[in-house]
DNA sequence: TGGTCATATCCAATCGATTGGGGAAGACGG
DNA sequence: CCGTCTTCCCCAATCGATTGGATATGACCA
């Protein structure tokens, strides 16, 4: 009665043993029936019977019972860093599109690492709640995923690596910074300078690296003071421009390529309060293309990276390192795209 | 041997009978001690023996046994229209920020009305693998949401409300209509007009009324031809756009409340292709207020909507039906607040 | 010393589905 | 008619923790 009122009370609920019951079978059977297993198959008769009470009862499984038996969950985690960041939403729906057809579930759980709560994601581990994770917050010496990583448990993390965890999907961000480089070179600016994401974490390295390569590739200098660090938020974008304008002082760059999207929006903002024009007197390209970015001002200039093709695979990676395969270090091979709109163009004589 | 490869063979997972025996106490006392169940009080000593033993070993409950005896998940669903809609992500904050202090999860599932797939989102329920659900996606008259309502399934819905179902969460939509048209006046406009949500959603049809209301009160006509109809996606606001200059020929309004950010994006697109410009011949205020809302062309005047509370307030109620207490329909009582920006000024002399 | 009670533990059933082993019924050959 | 082999189905153990009822231990009083 308590339990009546306290609990879902769905009238009553069918069990595997109505059905069974109904159809004048042992619960094995329907079991076996119910699932398709044909290890044991039954007479045709005598599944079309089960079949039939099953869905003239509105059976359906308990699925708390058959993962203890089985030991599997049918759910993955995805921890992301932010919420709020436009690029999670297609970073799921790749996860979704995937885990959708396979019947799975995802535990999506926010992991800002500013305030860590003392249950970090990993008691989605340690309870058994999921099968496998989906981790988008790895920085690349990470303690919580070595530790979850060494334990066995499969894990596979996206738009970033970490040392010691085989199984990641990033995006080819080197090309990225090359393609952005590449635009503004066209354009005929050699002075650029790059915001790069946070020095401890793998993509943000990446981005850097590549773009260092590009620009050696073309003879251009890679100059210390355009060089600024950033997360991935807006108000870290308005710091990064106020350090570079403090260290570059009246030598500044003619061209940055930003490797975030909400700092490249902090980054503008804040160029414009010092005076500076997007793009008359300082050109910007920002990674990853977003919905949003036609309709700022200026309209970004954007590096396409696929991420929804990132969920996709790293959710299929993740799938199949349950159903037994090995996991490998992927990198989206889809190129990065330049999507070029307003605040980008030809340097000032 | 398959199953260690297979599965995720954390070295060897702790039971709690490992953890009784080697604190040389039942499986049973263990369980109490662990879980502070008072009603059996162990005595101290054995009590600091059970805890130093679970601690020692690293044991974590198997949170698939206990649920499917205690029939608690601890987990509930999440169900959203849009996880690309900017206002997802605060939402979910304010879920997260109760459900984490409660040590519950969240099973995030987008359900695209456009695609839905044959599985729905109601089989969290049918399989168990929820406690209780909070949904975003309920229209008026929704069988699936009164299905499971019915069936006495814990549910509360959140932004929208539901024939039949009582617990929900909305913000007050009448009063952000409220706003709006009061700031239009303010700026000596009379010639307003208003993108509504669709007609088969609560949310929209609330802030409809709330317009009307709000243009009777100050003896101003509400033209049918100033009502457009949208959803809540960018490409309906110029399908609306397009809509109201259609219907509205050489006599447009001067001033557009839109009862939804992205749309209105979309609108103020279309108006500009059109030859409108905002603000100087059109004014727009759009609903919801998000940190984009700053950087777009022009910067929007929105109404701050309380989104977190909302879903700070929607998981609250969800959680206490949960242990017992009933439900009921609650307006959020934060008023809405408006955002002053660029895209709303005087009307043309 | 024996009886009554409270206290601290232990025993065993239970949650619902899965799955290896065994048994009944029927087919077939010798 | 009996033995052997399939085919089909049932029995019962199992997954790991929770919880009502039973039992042992000791305290206390007569």
């Amino acid at each position: 009665m308590a339990r009546k009122d306290q609990r879902n009370s769905p009238g009553k609920v069918v069990l595997l043993r109505d059905v069974a019951r109904r159809a004048g079978v042992d619960t094995s059977t329907a079991s076996r029936v119910l699932r398709g297993d044909e290890r044991k198959p039954a007479k045709q008769e005598t599944r079309e019977r089960i079949l039939t009470a099953a869905r003239e009862m509105g059976y359906h499984v308990n699925s708390v019972a058959r993962s203890l038996r089985t030991r599997q969950r049918e759910a993955i985690g995805l921890i992301i860093p932010d919420a709020a960041n436009p690029g999670f939403a297609e970073i799921f729906r790749g996860v979704q599109s995937v885990t959708d057809v396979a019947g799975w579930h995802v535990i999506v759980m926010e992991d800002r690492p500013d305030h860590r709560q003392e249950l970090g994601w990993d008691r989605l581990v340690l309870e058994g709640r999921v099968d496998g994770v989906l981790v988008l917050t790895a920085t690349i010496r990470d303690k919580l995923v070595r530790g979850v990583a060494d334990s066995g448990f499969p894990i596979v993390l996206m738009n970033r690596r970490s040392t010691g965890v085989p199984g990641s999907v990033v995006m080819n961000d080197p090309k990225g910074s090359e393609v952005a480089v590449s635009h503004f070179v066209k354009l005929g600016h050699r002075r650029i300078a790059h915001v790069a994401g946070p020095s401890n974490v793998d993509t943000g390295q990446r981005r850097l690296a590549g773009f260092r390569d590009a620009m050696k590739a073309r003879g251009l200098p890679v100059r210390d003071e355009w060089i600024v660090y950033t997360n991935y938020t807006e108000a870290a974008g308005e710091v990064a421009a106020r350090e570079l304008l403090a260290k570059a002082g009246n030598d500044m760059p003619t061209a940055i390529y930003c490797a975030s999207f909400l700092s490249g929006i902090g980054l503008i903002k804040a160029l414009n309060e010092a005076g500076y024009s997007v793009p008359r007197d300082i050109s910007v390209i920002v990674s990853d293309e977003l919905a949003l970015a036609a309709h700022t001002s200026p309209p970004l200039t954007t590096i396409r990276m696929h991420l929804s093709r990132m969920g996709e695979v790293g959710a299929r990676m993740l799938l199949d390192r349950l159903a037994g395969k090995p996991v490998s270090a992927i990198v989206i091979p889809e190129m990065p795209e330049l999507v070029i709109r307003g605040s980008t163009a030809p340097p000032r004589a």
